[in-house]
DNA sequence: TACGAAATCCTTAACGTTATCGATTTCGTA
DNA sequence: TACGAAATCGATAACGTTAAGGATTTCGTA
C-alpha cells in the first residue's frame, strides 16, 4: 500500500491548473501571479511536496551532489576531513556522496565509474596508498568533471589539490628535539608510499643536518603498517642498540604512543631518558600519560578548504564552462604542539 | 568544452539501431539477436558508456542509494559502524549517501527530507541526543521507506532497530570489578539522554545490588559532554571523598582513560589502588598506559547488521508490497575485554 | 471603442532510460 | 507454395521536472 509520491502533477490537478504554473509559482517567477503562488505553496506544504531531485537533475544541468573517495574511514584524521567537507558541502547545498577504497586501485577505479554514473558534480579524493597510474581519472578529465586531491596526491596529475608540508612539518618536530637537547634522534618512519611519510623523513633529515648532527641509518626503522604494535616493537629495537637514542620523531601518534609505552616498559622514563614527538594530533595524543608532543595536521581545515575548492570550481565552470583552467594547490600549516613527551 | 555524455542515443545511432535495441541488448533481454548484442556491447565499451544513473532511478522504481543519519562523524564507534554500513552496501550494490544531524533535532528532520527529495530506498539512523518527539519521520513511514535505527534508538518507535543490551554491558562491567576484589565501586556515568547512558547506569546498579554491596549515591557522577577532561575531573573529585573508591566504572573509554590518568597524576596506581573497566573498546583502549579494560562495543557487526536488514527489508517490499511488516529489535552481544586496568 | 502592451497561464519538447506492445522479417513445415 | 510460429527489432509512452516560446486575458490609453 505504499502510497504514490505527491508530484507537481498532483498539485495541478487539484488547484486546476497546469505542472508549468506549479513549477513557476514554486520557483517564484515573474509571470505567475501572486494569487496563484500562494494558493499552489499552501497546497504544496498541505501535501508536503517534496521535489524529485533526480528528475531535477535530469532536467537541468548538475546533481548538486559531490562525490568522496577516501582510503578509509576508521581514522581520526579522515573523520575530521569528512567533517570539515560536510559542513562545507552542506552550507553551499551540496551532498556528499562517500565511497571508500579501501586502498586498492582497483577499487578506486570501480568507485570513479560509480560517481560519473551517479552524476556527480565533482569529485575529492585522496589517494590510495596502491595507486601508481592515473588512467582511471581519464573520464573526469574527458567530461570535465572537477576534482580535488588532498592529503594523498599524484605530483604529476594536474589539479586542484590541498596537502600540508610534511618536510616542515617533520622538520620542525626534529628541530624541536634538538632544541630540548636530545643529541641522538630516531625516527620510526613510515613506508615509501604514500608520499607523506617520505616528507616527513626527509625533514628529520633536514633538520639533523642544519643541527651538525650526523644522519645515522641505524636510528631509523620502518613501518609497513604504521599503528600502535608497530611503533611498540621498533621502538624496543631502538632500545636495544649499544647507544640507544634520547629523542625519537615518530611518522604518526600511534606509533608515537607505541613507542613511548615500549619506553615505559623497559622502565625508562618519558621525557627524562627520551623524548618523543609523533605526527597528526589525534586524540590519542592527548590522552596517553604522559600526553604526546605533536605535529598538529589540520583534517578539519583541509576538509573545508577542499569542498570550498571544489565546489567554486564547479559553479565557476557552469557559469563560464570555457573558462581557463589553472590548477591550485594549496599548502596548509601545520604547527607543533607542544606537550609532556617532550 | 565539456563533452556531452555518450547516451544509448549515440551508440544507437553510430550502429543504426533504435535506442530500446540498444537499452534490451545492454540488459541481455531475449529478443536481441547475438549479432547485434555483441556489436553493442563492444562499442558501448569502446565509448566508455555509462548508464545516467538519474534517468534509471526515474524510470524504474527505487534509486540503489540508502540514506545514514548521525550524530557526528569524528568518533570511533560510528566510523566502524559505517564501515560496516558501506562495506554490506557495497556488496549488495547499494551506494550510501551520509548525513550529519550534529546531534540538533532541526538538523535531523532537514536531512530526513533530504533524503526524502533524493529518493533514498531506506534510511539508516542513531538518533540526535536532543531528538524527543518522531514526527519528522512522519514522512517516512506514509510512503512506506524502510527506517532502520540503530544505537541510539527511540523506544515507542516501530521500525527494525539494532542495538546493544546496555544494562547488560554496565552489569558485566561492574562484576567483573567486584571479581577483581573492589568493595567501594564507583560510577562515572553519561547524561539522562540518550538511554545508553541510563542502561549502563541500571547495570552497574543491578551487579552492586546483587553482590549485596548497597549502592552509595555519592559513589556517582555524571558527565555532560563525556569526554577526557571531563573524566579526569570528576575523578579527582572522587579520589577527594573521605573513603576514595578502589573501582571505577567509567560510560566511555574516553572517560575511563581521563579517570586512569588523573589516578596516576594523584601519586596511585592502576590497578593495585584502583581498577578501571571503560565501554567501547575504542582505540584509547588500547594504547593507554596500562591499557583499559573495557566493554567491546561491535561497532562494525552494528554496521553490518544494520544495513542487511535494511536492505532485505527494502528488497522485500519490493518484491511484496502488501507484505505485513513486522518489525525486529535485534541485540548484539557485547563482551568483556581485559586489560592491565583491571 | 480599439489597439497594443503587460500580465498570466499553457503547450511543447526535452533530459536518458525502459516496459509494453506492435511491426517486420526469417524460416520451418505441411 | 503458403501459412504461421519464432526471431528480431522498433514505435510509443512514461517517470517528474523545467526552459522556451506561444496563447490568452486584462487593462490602460489614445
Amino acid at each position: 500500500m505504499t502510497r504514490h509520491r505527491i508530484t507537481m502533477k498532483d498539485i495541478a490537478q487539484k488547484l486546476g491548473i497546469t505542472v508549468t504554473t506549479v513549477s513557476k509559482a514554486l520557483k517564484d517567477y515573474p509571470d505567475i501571479s501572486k494569487a496563484t503562488k500562494i494558493k499552489v505553496r499552501q497546497l504544496a506544504d498541505e501535501l508536503q511536496y517534496q521535489p524529485d531531485s533526480q528528475a531535477v537533475a535530469l532536467r537541468v544541468k548538475g546533481s548538486k551532489t559531490i562525490g568522496l573517495i577516501i582510503p578509509e574511514i576508521v581514522h581520526y584524521f579522515f573523520s575530521n576531513v569528512i567533517n570539515g567537507i560536510m559542513n562545507q558541502a552542506e552550507l553551499k547545498g551540496y551532498r556528499v556522496l562517500i565511497a571508500l577504497s579501501n586502498n586498492s586501485m582497483e577499487m578506486e577505479k570501480k568507485q570513479i565509474n560509480l560517481l560519473f554514473s551517479t552524476k556527480v558534480d565533482g569529485v575529492m579524493i585522496s589517494l590510495a596508498n596502491e595507486t601508481k597510474s592515473m588512467t582511471h581519472f581519464d573520464i573526469l578529465k574527458e567530461y570535465d568533471i572537477p576534482v580535488v586531491m588532498f592529503d594523498k596526491v599524484n605530483e604529476d596529475f594536474d589539479t586542484n589539490k590541498v596537502i600540508i608540508d610534511d618536510v616542515k612539518g617533520g622538520y620542525v618536530a626534529c628541530k624541536h628535539l634538538i632544541m630540548c637537547g636530545c643529541k641522538r634522534i630516531a625516527h620510526i618512519r613510515g613506508p615509501k608510499n604514500p608520499l607523506n611519510s617520505v616528507g616527513r623523513f626527509e625533514g628529520y633529515k633536514k633538520a639533523l643536518v642544519e643541527a651538525n648532527i650526523g644522519f645515522d641509518p641505524s636510528l631509523v626503522k620502518e613501518c609497513m603498517e604504521v599503528n600502535y604494535d608497530e611503533g611498540y616493537q621498533l621502538c624496543k629495537e631502538l632500545l636495544k642498540l649499544s647507544i640507544p637514542p634520547d629523542g625519537i620523531f615518530a611518522v604518526s601518534d600511534q606509533v608515537g604512543v607505541g613507542a613511548l609505552n615500549a619506553i615505559k616498559d623497559a622502565g625508562l622514563k618519558v621525557p627524562d631518558d627520551i623524548k618523543i614527538v609523533g605526527f597528526s594530533d589525534s586524540q590519542i595524543a592527548q590522552v596517553s600519560n604522559p600526553p604526546l608532543t605533536t605535529i598538529h595536521q589540520p583534517g578539519y581545515e583541509i576538509g573545508e578548504t577542499s569542498a570550498n575548492l571544489l565546489i567554486e570550481d564547479i559553479e565557476l565552470r557552469k557559469k563560464d564552462p570555457d573558462h581557463v583552467f589553472v590548477s591550485k594547490q594549496i599548502i596548509l600549516d601545520t604547527h607543533l604542539i607542544k606537550r609532556g613527551s617532550t
